[in-house]
DNA sequence: ATGAAGCCGATAACATCGATAGCACCTCAG
DNA sequence: CTGAGGTGCTATCGATGTTATCGGCTTCAT
């Protein structure tokens, strides 16, 4: 563990302070020759030379330049997340949350296609900006089932969302600008909507009371669970809904 | 023009069909090295090796390593498509055929992952490959709106064709296997033809699974279960939402 | 204060890749 | 026979990702 020196004053990590500096300087200048020259301009000596350093220092900092690309990326979509997220009341319609949601990750995709196709063009990524957006994601999912709203399951909705909008992006920059048409994108969303969500709300109050009533409600005629099982469980929603 | 042998029988213009012998052996070459190794094993020089010939030889017969790659697209699209197209009797139902076309090209992409991100992963081809699947997608289009069917625009609809496969192939691609769920894709297409034709979708029954996924949802934080009986509980409401 | 340890900057280098030049060889039209 | 054009091959160029290595500097333990 590090100890804290006696004398340096204020910064704790003297050395930290500077690195993020240089950090964020090699990020900045990786992004704007993405963002100029598209992905094959930012080779390791043109970012270094933009940066005003040499191209070890990247390996030290970032070990790799698949890692200095994961912080381009993740760097653009936190800082695009942060200006959107801040104008956003957050009502109690859990469906238009998800189509805002829906919206502004679209419009990122648009708005720096680049960082997109660099994000999400190639499978198998686990990064941790791949990780936020999951997290933001399964969370509006989350309330639009509490809600009982939610068509399909949880995972299920997710992978449409997700595959909706890569779709989109994808497809809006696949496309000669002149044939693009916006209506492909609320199109894909509405569609996206229609597929997850239902109408009319499975239960009517709120929290688990209201789900279990409703679920007791729906119990008979169904075949997922033997004779025994929903014994139990009616049991159990009993107990729930007090 | 080159003028007929006179004494090489049978064989017209000689040179030509070695020619197009060792390039589909390159091909060929470079296909096994795509589907085993991924796109960054197909080098020019390892494609050369493994054709048992040299790297200019490449350059003589593609021009570019671009080309090679356009070659290896447009032979496998359409290897797949005659592997198919055999058994389509085309009847008087363009919505099914538009099903089935969607079916037929997205299967295609998940069988050839490496393949189907060369030539879609990326914006702005204008293949020959290309080409054919857009030609044979307005096709289809087309007869779909001279049924009366169509919802959408030709050109959107060929559109929210496209992103709806494309994000079906990438996002099934990026989700780790044990996740991938094929209803994922029956999910995807229907909502592209719904969204596309006037065919109104089957409309099902509500069920029990809108209320498990609420009560699923909103179980974090009750009190009424012990540990153990929300653990068996979860397990029931996800049989139950499927 | 002094030496050790670790970080930072810089030069050079290695291995690989796409792409090309040049030369030798063969074939075939004239 | 001769010249032109295609083919095989070696060597090479420029660029790229990555690493080794050296010198200088800060930082810390003694």
């Amino acid at each position: 563990m590090p100890v804290e020196p006696t004398l340096t004053r204020g910064a704790a990590e003297p050395g930290a302070v500077a690195r993020e500096q240089t950090r964020c300087r090699i990020i900045d200048a990786a992004t704007g020759l993405l963002e100029r020259g598209g992905r094959d301009a930012v080779t390791t000596r043109a970012v270094a030379d933009a940066a005003g350093l040499q191209p070890p220092a990247l390996y030290r900092l970032f070990g790799d330049k698949k890692g200095l690309l994961d912080a381009v990326a993740e760097h653009g979509f936190t800082r695009f997340l942060a200006a959107k997220q801040q104008i956003e009341p957050t009502p109690e319609d859990p469906v238009k949350e998800l189509r805002d949601g829906w919206d502004t990750v679209v419009e990122f995709g648009l708005t720096n296609p680049a960082l997109y196709t660099l994000m999400y063009g190639e499978p198998a990524r686990s990064t941790t900006v791949f990780r936020i957006g999951l997290e933001l994601l399964m969370d509006r999912i989350r309330r639009i089932a509490g809600a009982g709203l939610l068509r399909v399951e949880e995972g299920l909705a997710a992978q449409i969302v997700h595959a909706t909008a890569s779709g989109a992006v994808l497809t809006w920059q696949s496309v000669p600008e002149p044939e693009r048409d916006p209506a492909l994108l609320v199109a894909l969303r509405e569609s996206m909507i229609t597929t997850i969500t239902t109408q009319e709300p499975a239960v009517e109050e709120p929290g688990p009371g209201g789900a279990a009533r409703a679920l007791r409600a729906a119990l008979p005629g169904q075949k997922a669970l033997s004779q025994a099982e929903q014994q139990l469980l009616t049991e159990w929603l009993q107990r729930l809904s007090a």
